[in-house]
RNA sequence: GCCCCUGUCGUCUAGCUUGGUUGAGGACACCGCCCUUUCAAGGCGGCAACACGGGUUCAAAUCCCGUCGGGGGCGCCA
């Protein structure tokens, strides 16, 4: 059987937005599903809306989600140049090969003129199709209108009429009619080739078996295949994604938020959980299972169980997938994911040494499961950062305001000493000794101790948290962590 | 305006090809309970949908027609 080959064809005009790659995903799926082929192929055709800077970001963000292509722009391969910029020979071979053949003409229309009877159109209730004004002019005439300087775009010749069927791969089979259908243009007169033609050209040079790509590509689909024919050019298979919505409905944009890959990994998304729930928009694999790495989704992926309609992009799902796959990963890729975050808000020292990494892996450890994404992590570092009893709620003061709790605490001062490194065990054994003292036990014991702990009613368990800060108070971290003695003794201090 | 795609819980979806096994299943979110001397996590449970109207049939979420809703396209953008 033939090689299927497969590709993903970005214009580089921004940064890579969530429904692209979601595009490029399933074309990579399907390729690694069928030991096939994935290609990147660059469409900067237009120069006006393509910058290089674009590209390279462009380049980053997908590999950064896992994506890897076996041809492109950077690795290489048999059947480049995989810009559509460097590509114009190519385009122009063809064009001429299709005015010989007299199934493509020049058109000397201005945009302006096109524009007006598209307008015209729409308003006494036409179709707005090309009026094909142009096609009957004598070849001969035409050169020489070109040759003297005119302008000229190159067009396809279509029949005009009739119906054209193709075969979907998710829809099913698809019907046109060919009457509403204008001449598209092949070659702009700028002489850069436009995208419906160079689309077919490049497909089919690069061997290119299966389209997969947008909804929006549906219309598009039937010019194309006229352009297929029109070369004797073997047709590939198409297939057509939903498109991916925001929450009210309308075509997922910047107003809804995040929607560049690269926002999600500055919010300290997961690639693997991104990848993870961008398989999941439009598809389902067949038990139900929903949190999968790369291997099981190559293994579970199938093109046809691709869903016909609009996805809406759910955030708390993302945020839930990527607690899942949070959970999943090893302590020391968690502290270095987590790592950047509490250094930017000098949370964490420039210089880590060995110490200092040992302690963060251990208090990532407690403080992921709390959290949905990696950016939320310094807030909750606060538990261990930040300490002013000065700041606490009313109701807790209250509480620690009374005189059992006093007792509690200020047994836990004499009981301690300035130098004595604390672990839970020590602790343990102090909590028996104070209930046994001063006969406080249970609610009125453990409160007044986290309370003064913390500053706050509610957070880690004590078990965690108090090695943690012990331990962390030695560090001497930008913002240093006081010990449980300390903690206790200014809280003390502060009820006065 | 014209053409095309699409319509199952709030959201992502299973089921639809080959009508009865469906009192329509799962997941996220939400609510409740349990666990926990806190919070979160976790466990258990609950709420919640076949857009509407006609057919066909003994029987329709599943097949047909229509309406309505949503989306896309009609570019010398991609």
């Amino acid at each position: 059987m033939e090689k299927i080959r497969v590709r993903f064809a970005p214009s580089p005009t921004g940064y890579i937005h969530v429904g692209n790659a979601r595009t490029a995903l399933f074309n990579w799926l399907f390729a690694r599903k069928n030991r096939g082929v994935f290609i990147l192929r660059i469409e900067d055709t237009d120069i006006e809306r393509s910058a290089e800077t674009y590209e390279k970001k462009l380049i980053e963000d997908l590999r950064w989600l896992g994506i890897e292509w076996d041809e492109g722009p950077d690795t290489g391969g048999a059947r480049g140049p995989y810009r559509q910029s460097e590509r114009g020979d190519l385009y122009q071979e063809q064009a001429q090969k299709l005015m010989n053949g007299g199934k493509a003409y020049y058109c000397f229309c201005s945009p302006d003129e096109l524009e007006r009877e598209r307008r015209d159109a729409v308003a006494s209730g036409r179709p707005a199709v090309y009026s094909g004004k142009c096609r009957g002019l004598a070849p001969e005439d035409a050169r020489k209108k070109v040759e003297t300087g005119n302008p000229a775009a190159v067009r396809l010749r279509t029949p005009g009429r009739g119906m054209l069927t193709y075969n979907d791969l998710i829809r099913g089979p698809l019907s046109f009619d060919l009457a509403l259908t204008g001449d598209p243009v092949l070659i702009r007169s700028n002489g850069m080739p436009a995208y419906n033609f160079a689309v077919v050209v490049d497909d089919t040079l690069m061997g290119i078996t299966h389209v997969i790509r947008g909804e929006d590509h549906i219309s598009n689909t039937p010019r194309q295949i006229l352009t297929y024919e029109a070369l004797s050019f073997p047709l590939p298979s198409f297939a057509h994604l939903s498109m991916v919505m925001g929450p009210d409905n309308t075509r997922l944009s910047k107003r809804h938020g995040a929607t560049a890959v690269d926002q999600f990994r500055q919010d300290g998304i997961l690639s693997s959980a991104l990848f993870n729930y961008l398989a999941l928009l439009g598809w389902a694999p067949p038990d139900g299972e929903e949190v999968l790495d790369a291997g099981r989704l190559i293994e579970l992926f199938r093109l046809e169980k691709v869903s016909r309609s609009a996805a809406i992009f759910d955030y708390d799902k993302l945020n839930w997938l990527n607690r899942q796959h949070m959970k999943t990963i090893p302590s020391k890729e968690a502290a270095r994911a987590a790592y950047p975050f509490l250094k930017e808000e000098g949370l964490m020292p420039e210089n880590m040494t060995e110490e200092r990494w040992e302690w963060l892996e251990r208090a990532v450890g407690v403080l992921i499961e709390r959290i949905n994404r990696f950016s939320e992590i310094p807030a909750e570092f606060e538990l261990f950062s930040k300490f002013s009893p000065s700041e606490m709620d009313h109701a807790d003061r209250e509480d620690l305001k009374m005189e059992s709790s006093r007792k509690v605490l200020r047994l836990f001062i004499e009981k301690t000493s300035e130098d004595e490194k604390l672990d839970f065990d020590r602790f343990s054994a102090l909590t028996q000794e104070i209930k046994q003292e001063s006969g406080i036990k249970g609610k009125d014991l453990y409160h007044p101790l986290r309370l003064a702990l913390t500053g706050c009613s509610s957070g880690l368990d004590l078990d965690k948290f108090i090695p943690l800060v012990e331990e962390g108070a030695s560090l001497h971290l930008p913002k240093s962590i006081k010990s449980c003695r300390q903690r206790i003794f200014e809280t003390l201090n502060n009820l006065e």
